[in-house]
RNA sequence: GCGGGUAUGGCGGAACUGGCAGACGCGCUAGUCUUAGGAACUAGUUCUUCGGAGUGCAGGUUCAAUUCCUGUUACCCGCACCA
């Protein structure tokens, strides 16, 4: 039969027999896999996804035929910017688009057979969804963790869009690409910071790969100081700086503050030339990414002429200066400057002429900052210490006992912008009642639901399209009765794919977002696999997410996930990303079309280290079809026979032990080469035994789902492959009667000999030094000594 | 700048705890069968001056190093004036 037919045959084979649904009740063991659910782009399915899904679909399959009741579940996350812009574009409203690109995407998925519960399918845009989606929303508001403020805002003038930090790492919008500006916005926000802390632990609770691991803790950014009170002079007021070397105050030369630094307008009064430091906070909100990197070493500033700030261990007067190398949104805002031992510090110092003194021996501040550490100078009773192990405790204690500063914590990461002023996101449950001020929507009116919009541009002004329909803004207020305002703002397109693995659990849940009998069943996911680039964003969110719905005891653990693994990118052919403009875009389907469903899925599992990036090629593809070929061929050979061959089942038995310790450790590309090899080895024989034949069709069919059932079945080998059980190796059958050893001499290989396993090294030494090549390369030398390793080697040293 | 990673044939990549480097696949070469072949099969395929050399480069440890140690270069990724 032709393949399509095959593909279509046994795609429906599993949806008529629901093989692939999980069950919320089972005896058996419970794993959860889950794969990044895909936004539903107008492009279609990539290749890219395939990889990912094809691999862990291997591991969900194989896992169910070891007895495992595996949730396996797809959905979509269907918010987002790219529905907004393509309907702008042809003015066709997203959620018909939306509609149109899920029905794609889901026929892509089902034609390459993978094995997921699509009687679990989600969409983050269903308002069944978004509505438990705004629910919690609300839970963070109760809490006070939903809060709005009024901050400075990233700001992307070509989207007309707030980012948040993480989505505008670098200073760019994440999507356009446009430099982002500073802008004031009053926003909702999510006070992630308040779990910086438990982010940071929490990870010690989850088997994430080292790399993502790190990644989430150097944005977690923790960093151990002080804080410490400078007074203003002739004041009441008093400049608090954060310090991660309190040992070096003695070495304050001057003192920088953020543009945006309150005390500017607290004070403005008595700064002599605050024309000019309002006139510096608007050229450097106006910097744009390009300006900023490149001006990175250049720094500029502003000398604050009219108070001075004092050293409150030297009394020493401190001029204060305001420069934007100094960030508003981290510490206090305001630094104590130690040119001697802080690069930066010392780069301003020296463009602005301010000195330098040195209170760390060692290294030489005439040319550089000395950022080393050393025994302490010109630091009055520190003198003499050592900065690191001494005096950093020391003087912290000092301050500490004289209410002059103390030790603090503070983290890189930020509260979470969480307000979109766009239409195609969750409504943000809130009403604005002129009495009231913020009233949350009561529960019993959730979901809030999106009005029709028909105008999708969004506003200069920065206002949401929602913002022009007045049947959606205008409301009751639900505390008060009286006019009101709907929030027009929405959901970051961050939102739903928060928690979107919870509702996996039990989706069509109507009185709460899940069960507590789904929950305790499921617990966390098992395996959670997804891109890198996801790993400072998206598994923080959902990471926080989890754990605010933990402490509110909604869930019953703190960490959502125990593993996560992410694949590498696949490249095109020339090893650039795909992308249209370049056109080196594969598209699955007519890799289906031509090769088939399951020659595309081996081909990404073998196509090579799953975690790297690699280059689409083809010709490979081609390969791993002949190789599904050769398997169909191969049941020619099948005899009802009791032929035996040890070295057929010890091979037997090392791919069956291979495939399945390859397919649980990430080691995809291996498991596919294994059994190539054992083909390779039953090609050889004159007839292969049903057994034989149907523990290979047992092997590959988690990578080749298709092919192997339709062998199975015309072979009439036995139950259908996907319900039957995993194949066992036996531990005494991994190892073959006589082995292969090499002998060396100086260890360069000079011949190798075929000898009983287990074979005495007094007998391998024999046997080598009998050897004629080895006889050849010992003349005219002397054997200094023989290395024996039984099983392994035999390494002649010779003069 | 800081943090992380990678480096093996023409290509993608294998190699357990240090023990025959290049498994497996692609590509290529020759042949067989074919009207034909972008089909199938068979054989070969790291380089080589045929002594050897060889896992980015330079050292070191060891009987033995892709693997361990020191230094170094290139590239990739993440963060980036975080005090």
């Amino acid at each position: 039969m032709e393949t399509k037919k095959i593909e279509k045959k046994w795609q429906k084979y599993w949806v008529v027999h629901n093989t692939f649904v999980a069950s919320n009740e089972s005896d058996k063991k419970k794993y959860y896999i889950l794969v990044e659910f895909p936004y539903p782009s107008g492009a279609g399915l990539h290749v890219g996804h395939v990889r990912s899904y094809a691999s862990l679909d291997a591991v969900a399959r194989k896992k169910r035929m070891e007895g495992y009741n595996v949730l396996f579940p797809m959905g979509w996350d269907a918010f987002g910017a790219p529905a907004e812009q393509y309907a702008i574009k042809n003015h066709i409203h997203p959620s018909k688009a939306v509609k149109e690109n899920i029905k794609t995407f889901k026929g892509q998925l089902q034609s390459l057979g993978l094995s997921f519960d699509w009687s679990r399918e989600i969409a983050t845009t269903d308002p069944k969804y978004y509505k438990w989606t705004q629910w919690q929303f609300l839970k963070f508001y109760e809490k006070g963790l939903a809060y709005k403020a009024t901050v400075p805002v990233n700001w992307c003038p070509n989207c007309k869009m707030v980012l948040s930090n993480e989505d505008a790492s670098g200073g760019v919008c994440e999507r356009c690409g446009t430099g982002v500006v500073q802008k004031e916005k009053s926003q909702w926000m999510l006070g992630m910071k308040k779990y910086a802390e438990k982010l940071l632990d929490g990870l010690d609770d989850t088997k994430f790969q080292e790399k993502v691991k790190l990644a989430q803790k150097n944005w977690i950014g923790k960093s151990m100081g002080a804080e410490v009170d400078f007074q203003i002079d002739n004041s009441d007021e008093k400049l608090k700086v954060y310090t991660t070397r309190p040992d070096t105050i003695f070495g304050v030369t001057f003192m920088v503050i953020a543009p945006e630094h309150p005390i500017i307008n607290k004070l403005s009064e008595r700064i002599l030339n605050i024309d000019e430091i309002r006139e510096y906070k608007e050229f450097a909100s106006h910097k744009n990414e390009m300006e900023r990197t490149q001006l990175n070493k250049d720094k500029t500033g502003v000398k604050v002429l009219g108070f001075y700030a004092i050293n409150p261990i030297t009394q020493d007067k401190i001029p204060v200066y305001v420069s934007d190398y100094v960030m508003m949104n981290y510490g206090t805002g305001a630094i104590m400057a130690v040119p001697a031992h802080d690069e930066r510090d010392y780069a301003f110092a020296k463009k602005y002429g301010i000195n330098i003194i040195p209170v760390i021996e060692g290294g030489d501040t005439s040319r550089e900052a000395y950022v080393g550490d050393g025994i302490m100078i010109n630091s009055g009773f520190l003198n003499g210490i050592d900065n690191k192990r001494d005096a950093i405790f020391t003087i912290t204690e000092y301050m500490e006992k004289n209410g002059i500063g103390k030790r603090s914590v503070k983290y890189r990461l930020q509260d979470w912008v969480f307000s979109r002023q766009r239409f195609w996101g969750e409504p943000i449950p809130m009403i604005n009642c002129p009495n009231c001020g913020w009233v949350p929507v009561p529960y019993s009116d959730l979901p809030v639901k999106l009005p029709n919009v028909t105008a999708y541009e969004p506003t200069d002004t920065g206002e949401s399209p929602l913002a022009s329909i007045e049947e959606f803004v205008n409301c009751k207020c639900p505390s008060c009765g009286g006019p009101a305002k709907r929030e027009t703002d929405t959901m970051p397109n961050w939102a739903g794919s928060s928690w979107y693995w919870l509702r996996y659990m039990d989706p069509n849940n109507d009185t709460e977002f899940v069960s507590q009998d789904a929950l305790k069943y499921w617990g966390k996911v098992d395996w959670y696999n997804g891109g890198m680039e996801h790993a400072t964003r998206h598994l923080l969110y959902a990471r926080f997410w989890n754990n605010f719905l933990y402490d509110e005891g909604l869930v019953p653990n703190a960490e959502p996930f125990i593993v996560r693994t992410s694949h590498g990118m696949i490249l095109g052919s020339n090893g650039e990303k795909m992308s249209k403009s370049k056109g080196n875009v594969i598209n699955p389907n007519e890799c289906i079309d031509e090769f088939g469903a399951d020659a595309l899925r081996v081909y990404e599992m073998f196509i090579g280290d799953y975690e790297k990036e690699v280059n689409w090629n083809t010709a490979s593809l081609n390969g791993c079809k002949k190789f599904l070929d050769r398997v169909e061929r191969l049941g020619t050979k099948l005899r009802e026979s009791n032929r035996y061959s040890k070295e057929i089942e010890v091979l037997m038995n090392k791919t069956i032990k291979k495939v399945t310790d390859d397919l649980d450790n990430l080691k995809y590309n291996t498991a596919v080469s294994s059994l190539m090899i054992l083909l390779n080895e039953l090609e050889k024989l004159d007839e292969v035994t049903t057994k034989d034949y149907r523990t290979l069709l047992l092997l590959l069919n988690p990578m080749a789902p298709h092919i192997t059932e339709e062998l199975n079945e015309i072979y009439k080998l036995g139950d259908v492959l996907c319900e039957s059980s995993w194949p066992k190796y036996n531990k005494e059958k991994l190892v073959e009667d006589s082995i292969t050893i090499a002998i060396q001499i100086n260890g360069k290989l000079r011949g190798t000999i075929d000898v009983a396993l287990d074979t005495e090294e007094s007998e391998l030494e024999k046997i080598a030094l009998a050897n004629e090549n080895v006889k050849k390369h010992l003349e005219g030398k002397n054997i200094i000594k023989v290395i024996v390793i039984k099983n392994k080697i035999v390494n002649i040293v010779a003069k």
